[in-house]
Formats: structure tokens, C-alpha cells, sequence
DNA sequence: TACGCAAATAATGTTGACATTAATTGCGTA
DNA sequence: TACGCAATTAATGTCAACATTATTTGCGTA
């Protein structure tokens, strides 16, 4: 596949939300990580139609499984397509990305209760080496910012250790897609607060406590704090 | 298109979950109803294999709009496809149930806090009237039951009436289509008991005060008794 | 009989062509 | 100039054939 989109190879910034890394890539499968990756980046801008025609040229590959590749990015709320109009990429406006903390806040502070319970301690472990390395990057880089990587990596702990499959599929598959895309376009939400570092130790605290009502708590208030500051920081943009 | 499945047509029962009747039926999204159907009531069994080649012979379509609505069908939690395998039939074990319950307490119980604020005096009317419905159908068959698609118009109608895009998709579109599965093919888990509706005259009552607190617990309360029935009543079966 | 390997079979993955529908262009008229 | 309609163009929807990969069958051997 001759990749014609600027967008070259894979960070590990996007390696670590596939966790196990496909054996057998089928075509299409490839088609969808691209165009996944695009998106989140921007390289194909929000709103814009994805030409089924135009982009099999480009990339060199048939409609087949381009059209397959459109379809599980649906699946992932990354586009969304009309029946004989084809699919456009999703706008994230300031009500859609509140909603969708919502929807995180909803799962996710569940999905901690969840891994209170049921991670073991070879996961609490990893847990404690992310928080570590993240101490480790405030201290040598003197900074007040995590990089967003090691936020996500911490949270998708988390939500793997809920062991439900739903909740995990939920999160990881149809809600962090469209945050790493809107943070990864909006520069000021890029990196998280030092605040967030703190609430990550209170997590990981009440998990090793076995408190599944603390850790909900605790993740509630850490999700919220990061819907209001976008909520603030996009109000005080619209207002310049 | 030919179906040769035995299930014919579409009951009330699924209508009640398409909002807006598709205008512009394409092929693929017929095929995709159809399935769904299929898979909902067990026609087509759990753990089954979607063969592509039979399949296309047996509705007489070809096999790309088939492989799209396999896709689709993926998207609703229905089937899972392993690359070059093929797709086969969820399996919903009890520890699987389990799990979309919870996921559906933490997405169903956010949705009615939101539906506390957001739902207008029109929504609330509507949902009077379903409440309404079901008192009637209890006293005209003097039993101890409600039907399920009267439930479900309840809990669709709180649902939507959040106003959240992404809880209504999740909830809606990979969560009920699992329950309504397992409901229609366990029998024990066919119709909600009495002490339902008079949860759900309690949720009606937190919406109408505004409270979005008491909504909240009041619909966890809800989906809890409902997943604790499940569990004890499997167990039950497992153990005869 | 049980096991492993190779041939045969059937499945999924992919492609290009055709059909049908939407979008665009350009002409004519008010 | 602005508007509406028809012809053209281009897009999406569908199909059948081919390529590649799994699965099955059956033979031979331990």
C-alpha cells in the first residue's frame, strides 16, 4: 500500500492503545489505522468528506476495503456517513467534547471501582512504575506538564484492570479516539496539570486500598476537573 | 432480496429502537436489520458462525453488502470477526451479562441525571403516558408482569431525554441490542416485575423534581435489582 | 489405532467493472 | 443578473471473478 497522506509510521503515542499487535494485517485493517491516525492528528481535517474514490487512488488500494476501513472507523465515532452521501469526519464542537467527558466520567470512574476489585498486584505494580515515571519527567524537566502519552497510559491501566470487556471496548474503542483527537488539535490540552498527577496518586492509593467507593470517587472528581478546564480554556478562546 | 431466514418481518419489539425509519434503505442495511433480528431472537444461534458464502446464498445478495453489515452487526457488540476466521455470534455467559449491566448502570444512571435537566415538559409528558400504559396493562390482565417492550420504551425514552449523542449511541446501540438479546432468549428474563414499575414511577418523579442526585441513585438502584434477578436466576439454572 | 503431513476443498480477502444515485455544469428564460 | 431545469459528470452501491489463506480430507507411517 502506497501511503500518498503525509502522515508517515506510527508514534508510540498510538501503540499504546493497541495492546496486542496484530499478527495477520489484512489490508483493510491497515486502511483503518492510517486513516485512524490521520484523523486524530488532523492531517485530514475535521468535517471533510472521506472521497471513497479519491482516497482509494491515493493510497492504491481498491474500494473493498476501503469502504470496510470507513466503516469500523464509524464504529470508532471517528466519522460518520450518510447512505448514497458517503462519510465526513466528525466535528468536535465544545457541547460534543462535554458530552463525551460525560460519557468518560460515567464509565470510567465505574471502571476503576471495577479494577479496585479486580486487579492483581502485578498490575498495581505497573500502575506504580507509570506514576513513577511521570515524577520522574516533572523532576528532570523542572516542568508543571505530563505529556499526554503517560496520561493515557495510566488511565488505560486502569480501564483494563476494570476485566470488563464492555466497559473496556466502551472507552478505549469509542471515547478515547475522539479525545486524543481533540486534544491532539487543540494545543493547550495537550499536556495534563501537575493537579492530574496528584489525583493519579490518589487513584492508584485508593485501588491498593481495595476501595472501590474512594477510587470511584477520586476518578469522578479527576475527570470532571479535566471537563472544566476544557470547558474554560474553549469559552475563554471563543471570547478573544 | 430473498430471505430465506425464517424470521419474517420486523415486530413492534424492534421497531421501538429505530427513531427514525431509514428513508434510503441500502442494500447492506437491510441486510444488517435482518441479522440483527436474526441473532437477537436466536434464529441464528450464539457462538455460530456468519458464513459469507452461505449466507450470500441463502438471502441471495452478494457478498460485499453482507460483509458490511457483518461489520455493522460488529459495531452493535452482535458479532465478533477474527481476521481470516471469519465472524461469529456473541456468546452471552452469565459473566458477560454481568458485565454489560454494569456498564449499563454506570451509562444509564448518568443518563438520567442529565435527562433530569435536559428533558423538557413535552418528554416528560411522553413518559407519563408509557408509565400510564403499564399501570393499564396490570390492571386489565390483573398480573404481576410488564412486557419488555413496554420496559424498554421507558428506558429509551429516559435516554434519549439526557440529550448526550455518545450515551444514547452507547446505550442504544452497543448495549441494548446485547440485553435485548439475552432477554429474548431467556425466558426468565422476558417481562419486568411489578416492583419495576414502581421504580420507574420513582425515576419519572426524580426527572419531574429536577434532581438529577435522586434520578441518579434511584436509576442505579434500578439496574442493580435487575442484574442481582439475572444473577440469582442463572445460578438457580445452573444449579437444577 | 493414532498421529502427522500433503493434497484438495472451501472459506475469506481483494479487485475491477457495472448500476444507480447524487452533485455539478451549463444553458435558457424571466 | 438570478433562477430553474436538463445534461453531464462523478460519486456511492452492488456484483462477480480472482487471489490468498484456512480448513478439511485422506493417505501413509509409527
Amino acid at each position: 500500500m502506497l501511503i500518498m497522506l503525509t502522515f508517515i509510521g506510527k508514534s508510540l503515542f498510538f501503540h499504546s492503545m493497541n495492546s496486542a499487535i496484530s499478527l495477520s494485517h489484512t489490508l483493510s485493517s491497515e486502511i483503518t489505522e492510517t486513516l485512524r491516525d490521520a484523523i486524530i492528528t488532523g492531517e485530514i481535517k475535521q468535517g471533510s468528506k472521506l472521497s471513497e474514490t479519491r482516497l482509494s487512488k491515493q493510497m492504491d488500494v481498491s474500494r473493498g476495503p476501503l469502504r470496510e476501513a470507513i466503516r469500523n472507523l464509524e464504529g470508532m465515532n471517528l466519522v460518520h456517513s450518510i447512505p448514497q452521501q458517503g462519510a465526513r469526519v466528525v466535528e468536535i464542537s465544545l457541547e460534543l467534547i462535554l458530552q463525551i467527558y460525560d460519557a468518560r466520567e460515567a464509565l470510567e470512574s465505574k471502571a476503576v471501582a471495577l479494577a479496585a476489585r479486580n486487579m492483581n498486584s502485578t498490575d498495581i505494580d505497573e500502575l506504580h512504575r507509570l506514576i513513577d515515571a511521570q515524577v520522574k519527567h516533572l523532576t528532570e524537566n523542572s516542568g508543571v506538564f505530563i505529556p499526554a502519552e503517560s496520561d493515557y497510559a495510566f488511565h488505560e491501566m486502569v480501564i483494563r484492570g476494570s476485566k470488563n470487556k464492555v466497559i473496556i471496548h466502551a472507552l478505549l474503542h469509542e471515547i478515547y479516539y475522539l479525545i486524543k483527537m481533540f486534544r491532539y488539535q487543540n494545543e493547550e490540552a495537550q499536556s495534563s496539570s501537575t493537579n492530574a498527577l496528584i489525583e493519579h496518586r490518589q487513584i492508584l492509593y485508593a485501588i491498593e486500598q481495595r476501595d472501590p467507593v474512594l477510587a470511584e470517587i477520586t476518578m469522578k472528581q479527576h475527570i470532571v476537573h479535566a471537563r472544566e478546564k476544557i470547558n474554560r480554556r474553549m469559552l475563554e478562546r471563543q471570547n478573544k
